[in-house]
DNA sequence: ATTAATAGCGGCA
DNA sequence: TGCCGCTATTAAT
């Protein structure tokens, strides 16, 4: 497998880091305090990468199923939640009861809840259109402020 | 090798 | 209202 490499994204809530290796993306995250020098600095193969990001983030539609994902190194349940959640139709919302059933696990939706918080590419597998069930947010269980950033774009998210 | 703790939910007292 | 069990996975004991 090819060496992992990051690459800088700016976008209207601040700088992400894009993980990627020649496979897909691995991972989405805000730049940690101090910045990674274990792995290089890259260009990107996705040139639409930065546009799309900055299109969604102000509230238009994108197409992540283009972006070939790394979902190896996820537990098999976790794989399976995260691939029910990137089939989420745009504009709608799935409860974790619902997510779970679409994961092959109909009484599972706690460990549907337990898997979206492991979930690595954040925006690209929209965990934010899972909801309770009195339809309030999720957890966005990503360190490094998620959910705070991104709520603070109002309205875009749930589109 | 067990046990506890989780981004949740519905049933039952 | 509060407690229970359910499910999958990880961290702690």
């Amino acid at each position: 497998m090819s060496a992992l490499q990051f690459s800088r994204l700016k976008t209207p809530c601040g700088v992400f880091l894009v993980f990627f290796r020649s496979g897909g993306i691995c991972a989405l995250r805000f730049p940690p305090a101090v910045p990674p020098q274990v792995y290089p600095e890259g260009d990107l193969p996705w040139r639409g990468l930065e546009k799309d990001l900055n299109c969604y983030l102000h509230g238009e539609k994108v197409d992540w199923s283009l972006y070939p994902l790394v979902m190896e190194g996820y537990p098999p349940f976790t794989r399976r939640v995260l691939e029910a959640v990137r089939e989420i139709p745009y504009g709608q919302v799935w409860t974790y009861r619902e997510t779970a059933r679409r994961a092959g696990s109909p009484r599972g939706w706690r460990a549907a809840g337990r898997a979206l918080g492991a979930n690595r590419q954040p925006i690209m597998v929209p965990c934010h259109r899972v909801v309770r069930s009195d339809g309030t947010p999720g957890g966005f269980g990503i360190p490094g402020g998620w959910k705070e950033r991104l709520l603070s774009l109002e309205g875009v998210l749930y589109r």
